[in-house]
DNA sequence: CCAGTTTAGTTTGCATACAAAATAATCAAC
DNA sequence: GTTGATTATTTTGTATGCAAACTAAACTGG
């Protein structure tokens, strides 16, 4: 089987095509990609903690700890230990992170529109149903 | 916008999940997905510059050099001088490395059955076309 | 033939991605 | 109520992914 039709290295390289159009999209705003999508997440659902944030980004414990130190050191968020339950953080956006998600929040959608311009509204629609049912 | 109908988090993890599984299934034979495919690709067309397979695996230099470094460590394949360009090095698999990438070669089709299971075989095929169409 | 440019790979530095082990706090059962 | 299992997060170590700078070799125009 060519290595060009298996689904493993055509979903590689278009979560890899993707990931780079939204990265050049969100530079700008001195974010990465996964941040901006983090910042994202937290400005639909403020004040989550790690675990739910990292469930909202599919990101496991490991690499969220990494991912969130640097947007701590960038002024993006804090981190606040859970009165409730004192194994947890809370994760806050700060002013700054509060309005850099708001930005690019304002932007996803046209990210979206641009990003899948090859493709007709309907077959845009069928790829994400696809990759929805691939899934679940 | 939802994180959710995002393309490109959607298209992020359709891609980790594709290497979760395809990581699962080449990890008896001792290597890496990336690894995996590099060998697949190598089965199908020995001898090559380091620059076509890059080009053929979709890797940049500075990524692919590191990979190559690990797999000659692991004894899967040599770096030979080109003798016609000496700028370029011709990747040539060890016994090793062609009898891994046989190995491997010989489940890709299953394993791309397996994990497209719950799409029609119709939906699978309009997956993988709207994916090329949104490279192309 | 020779300076300037292009090309093939490597190096460096940083950001995910994730397995496995470690820490610390909570829960469960007796 | 203490002990053992569970849970939340961090730490450590390895593997991509990629930008930018660097090296060495080949090409190109005058």
């Amino acid at each position: 089987m060519d290595i060009e039709s298996c689904i493993f290295f055509q979903l590689a390289n278009a979560g890899k095509a993707g990931t780079r159009y939204w990265r050049d999209r969100v530079a700008p705003f001195g974010v990465t990609s996964v941040q901006a999508l983090i910042l994202v997440s937290l400005t639909a659902r403020d004040q989550v903690t790690a675990k739910e944030l990292g469930q909202a980004v599919r990101l496991d414990s490991a690499t969220l700890t990494g991912t969130l130190d640097r947007m701590v050191k960038a002024g993006l968020l804090e981190r606040r230990t859970d009165a409730e339950d004192r194994r947890a953080i809370s994760i806050c956006l700060t002013p700054d992170g509060r309005k850099t998600g708001k930005d690019i929040s304002a932007i996803v959608a046209d990210a979206n529109r641009d990003f899948l311009k090859k493709l007709s509204p309907a077959e845009a629609l069928m790829l994400k149903e696809l990759l929805h049912k691939l899934h679940a």
